[in-house]
DNA sequence: ATCATAGTCGTCCGCCTGACGATAAACAGG
DNA sequence: CCTGTTTATCGTCAGGCGGACGACTATGAT
């Protein structure tokens, strides 16, 4: 069987990109890394890189993670037997102009990770840092502030994030993914303060422990206590089999 | 700004594949069209095609649907002013092995149309038909039968069908998409008919009835009524704009 | 000892849904 | 014309679940 005609179809670059969310200090917080180099040399933009020749995407993206992040991906089917982090592939994006160098298709990636102590300098970005999801997309184009994090995402990142962003607000709606946020055991408070986080409301705490306690296979018990939160000791859970929730979780209107 | 190193990351062909689904005598139907070169000659496939060189994601599925069926593909933002049918991005599938001849990234689109009289047989396509989904995905490879429609799907279209059928049953849960498989006016009956069809289940007519007239915004009345269903005259309804549901539509257990 | 903080259990009420009876309006056939 | 069949539509009732909120418990801080 002859291989395509190199001629017959145009030639494309695809990559990966990553929006890596975690919950710090009752904040959604996404991954960030600093461009050295053109296109928007010196801005923010997401984590990613390219698809090599012989690996699939899922794998890409987890091997940028562990390159940016040093975190073990926990893949869809099946956890795996080391503590990681959740990933699904988010949606692609290939607007013809969204590079300007050449046509780059990317594959966004969506990673899901409990807090982590600080971001590692390592791989061949220049430097990472945790930033509140509102603090990335706030920045529209129209006015582009100087100082910290003054300026919007590189290439089409805003909209990647955002959809990320909107991707796992509803899906922990309806399974136990706001679990991946949380440490391999956790409390019940601990858990709301995801949803809090994700979803910037406020749930009320013996509704939701009666929620989420009363729902079969999503929390089970490990027999200890913390009270590294404060107050009354409460119990730790660690996250159960059950991935769908149903009923769903309901996230107060408006 | 230099242009890439062509030789600094692997060239890939990108295509779309379609996912068009449709309800039929009271079954979920899928396009499928029979492949007329190698791989996979004579097997079904879904439609597809290469993106071109300047041409968005969206772009290519919408221009590879009109091409196979005529259909106008309506944007997700905003209604076009022409009936058409709904086309959403489901997912991309990179398995370096998944096309033999060389590495094809594929981002998979769905489709939820309307009946149509029948696949127009125009564009590169040699045949197309519609098949009931069980049909297209019962053939496992284990067993491959002679007949019709003996050969399971070529490349990885049957996990692509499969996971574009698995989003449709879940999206008409919690949003109006069902309406995007109803003529532009239809009964309460015909869209219950949908939703029984894409679920593989019974609902009760009086509950169905009840709820979906009762979701403001799901549904408003033209006025008219029909009998094309036999009985009683029905009244005539046109999808209304909302397009999330909340509550939900619940689908049965088990 | 007192207060602040967080966790956990219970109660009440309204809304939604599933189960299902009853009626209405067409058509087919005798 | 009458009757049976089909589909549509309206009602009723009970159970479940979620929102609002009171009450109590068990820690650490002052």
């Amino acid at each position: 069987m002859p291989p395509y005609d190199p001629s017959a179809f145009p030639p494309f670059a695809v990559t990966v990109d990553l929006v890596v969310l975690t919950v710090r200090r009752h904040a959604l917080c996404a991954l960030a890394v600093r461009r050295g180099e053109p296109p928007f040399q010196g801005r923010w933009a997401l984590p990613g890189g390219f698809v090599r020749a012989d690996e699939d995407l899922g794998d890409a993206a987890a091997r940028e993670l562990a390159e940016e992040t040093g975190l073990h991906a926990q893949s869809p089917e099946g956890p795996s037997p080391t503590y990681g982090a959740h990933l699904e592939q988010l949606a692609t994006y290939g607007d013809p102009k969204r590079d300007p160098r050449m046509r780059v298709v990317s594959v966004a990636h969506l990673v899901l990770a409990p807090d982590l102590p600080a971001p590692t300098a390592g791989g061949d970005a220049h430097s990472a840092r945790w930033a509140p999801v509102e603090t990335l997309l706030e920045q529209d184009d129209s006015r582009v502030r100087e100082g910290e994090m003054g300026a919007p995402l590189a290439f089409d990142h805003a909209k990647i994030l955002s959809d990320g962003v909107e991707r796992a607000r509803s899906k922990i709606e309806y399974s136990s993914l706001a679990t991946a946020f949380c440490p391999r055991e956790f409390t019940v408070g601990e858990l709301r303060r995801v949803y809090e986080a994700v979803w910037g409301v406020a749930l009320d705490p013996r509704n939701f422990h009666r929620k989420v306690t009363g729902t079969p296979g999503f929390l089970v018990p490990t027999g200890g206590t913390t009270t590294r939160q404060g107050g009354r000791p409460a119990q730790l859970f660690r996250a159960g089999g059950a991935t769908l929730l149903n009923p769903p979780m309901l996230r107060p209107e408006v």
